[in-house]
RNA sequence: CGGGGUGUAGCGUAGUCCGGUUAGCGCGCCACGUUCGGGACGUGGAGGUCGGCAGUUCGAAUCUGCCCACCCCGACCA
């Protein structure tokens, strides 16, 4: 049976089929929703356990403020208005009743709302109308807030986590008495997030800052994270905002400072979101399925007894015991022991969710004291003593998680490039998708039309770059460093 | 919003051009039995407003009109 199709035929559609097969998601009976399965959702709150530990960690509060916001709120940053403008959802009405013509149900024209409320594509603003009441004075400084969240963003074109209509993130939110302070805070969460990206999702990612055509509405500064998928095209999996005192000026939030004078407060958000699933699913998955790296899954272990009728017994509780003794050090595992589904239908179905071993136990195994372990990154069977398993499974999740990494890394660097030549770039970006290191000028003007003819965005100037001066691939302007261009979801 | 495509059982589909018995098949599901070291098999069974509405006709999944939904490619975007 044909579970995917493959992923050179169409990427697009491998990736649907493999988000809904795996059970991550489904559509949903919502334009541009989905729903997200248990499965899928189990993993995202590996993420979330993860990424709130980390933002404690680093002197976070969770708090949770208002789905809707007064459209009036939206009119004061000139440039977040314009950002955001294009694709929110807009309540107009409270109330329904019955069609006078016997047609169902309508909304109320009666009904209308004084003041629309704008379903929050972000949380900026009405945190920020918010904060202006908490802050008076530096000591009421720095106010280091996260928000676990859902989002809408009634963009024309979804896709399955990556773009959805409906989205869950988190948004953080913080308010300081200085610049110097508020950009530490800025480079410290996309540290953060870079981390988390590659040490739990075993993605490598490039940090860096965004050119201005790419900033986030409202923003001084936007660092980002930048990892690139299978099918060559990057995503942006986290973003990380130095807002200065636009908002605080916009929403008038001062404060006095030691010298006792009124100062405006220097922001920063930051948010990473439902789409790190997407991307965990196109960085790793093959033709087989998912591939979850163990700090994620789910179940790190699955085990599937295979006996004759007869050996069930033995077999199962033979299994148990695996089961208890992972257990107990703390390995999330599952015993797979459902007698209407064959070990092979079992070994197919837990590839294709992504779990990263597999134990087989049968009567020729017990007979040795021994189990069949697979490893489902490399897809490499190996018998191993009973008495030896935990170590071994303790070893080899270790083994799997930086495997994997390592593996991205590879592809990452066999698919980046330096260019520069202009012609050259516009056929390379379509034979071999990747990222392309270039000489830019740093005009907005260059960067347009080179969107425009290639459909390649500058992803970000990496923090991590060496000088490197230049000239500009397609003006001939001087430069001083290669930009990282791709082509982006 | 433009261009292309598709809607038939939970999923995948045949049939539509050229109207004609009770809409067929595979997977899945239910029952029983045999199986079980890489997606098992047999027997029996359940499951359909053929996307919707209207029209043409003795008769519509099939023809006509309108509408709706979804997918792919653009524009937009995390």
């Amino acid at each position: 049976m044909k579970l995917l199709t493959k992923k050179s035929e169409n990427y697009s559609q491998w990736y649907n089929d493999l988000v809904i097969k795996a059970e991550m998601a489904d559509n949903s009976a919502v334009r541009g929703c989905m729903v997200i399965k248990p499965y899928g959702y189990a993993i995202w709150e590996k993420m979330q356990a993860a990424l709130d530990k980390m933002f404690k960690d680093t002197g976070h509060e969770n708090a949770y403020f208002p789905l809707f916001i007064p459209k009036s709120f939206f009119s004061k940053e000139a440039s977040h208005v314009e950002g955001f403008a294009k694709e929110c959802a807009v309540v107009t009405h409270y109330r329904l009743k019955n069609d006078p013509n016997g047609k169902g149900i309508i909304v109320d024209p009666e009904a209308k709302l004084e003041e629309e409320l704008i379903v929050r594509p972000t949380s900026e603003t009405i945190i920020w109308n918010t904060y202006k009441g908490w802050i008076q004075s530096y000591r009421d400084l720095p106010i280091l807030i996260n928000q676990w969240a859902n989002v809408v963003r009634w963009e024309m074109r979804t896709r399955l986590f990556l773009r959805t209509t409906e989205f869950l993130w988190q948004e953080g939110h913080t308010a300081h008495a200085t610049r110097e302070e508020a950009l530490e805070e800025t480079m410290k969460m996309v540290n953060v997030y870079a981390d988390f990206v590659e040490n739990w999702l075993a993605i490598p990612v490039i940090k860096g800052v965004k050119s201005a055509c790419e900033r986030f509405a409202g923003a001084i500064d936007t660092y980002c994270i930048e990892a690139l998928m299978q099918d060559g095209k990057a995503l942006q999996c986290g973003t990380s905002h130095f807002l200065g005192q636009n908002f605080a000026k916009a929403f008038d939030v001062k404060f006095t400072n030691k010298e006792g004078a009124l100062d405006y407060v220097w922001a920063t958000s930051w948010g990473v979101s439902t789409r790190l699933m997407g991307a965990l699913i196109m960085a790793h998955a093959d033709d087989n399925g998912l591939i979850i790296p163990p700090k994620m899954a789910p179940y790190q272990v699955v085990i599937v007894p295979i006996y004759k009728g007869s050996q069930l017994q033995e077999v199962v509780d033979a299994g148990n015991k695996i089961k208890q003794m992972l257990l107990e050090k703390g390995i999330r595992v599952k015993f797979d022991d459902r007698d209407n589904n064959t070990p092979g239908f079992k070994f197919a179905t837990y590839e294709l969710k992504g779990v990263p071993l597999r134990i087989a136990i049968g009567p020729r195994d017990i007979q040795n004291n021994t189990v069949e372990l697979a490893r489902r990154d490399t897809l490499e069977k190996m018998t191993v003593s009973q008495d030896m398993l935990i170590e071994k499974i303790i070893e080899l999740l270790d083994e799997i998680q930086s495997n994997m990494y390592q593996k991205a890394l590879k592809f990452r660097e066999e698919h980046t490039y330096d260019i520069d030549n202009y012609e050259e770039f516009k056929k390379l970006i379509e034979e071999k998708p990747g990222f392309y290191r270039a000489h830019w000028d740093g005009t907005a003007e260059t960067e347009t039309k080179i969107k425009d003819e290639t459909k390649a965005t500058i992803r970000c100037i990496p923090f991590e770059n060496k000088e490197e001066p230049g000239i500009c691939m397609v003006t001939g302007k001087p430069s001083k460093q290669r930009v990282l261009f791709a082509r982006a979801y």
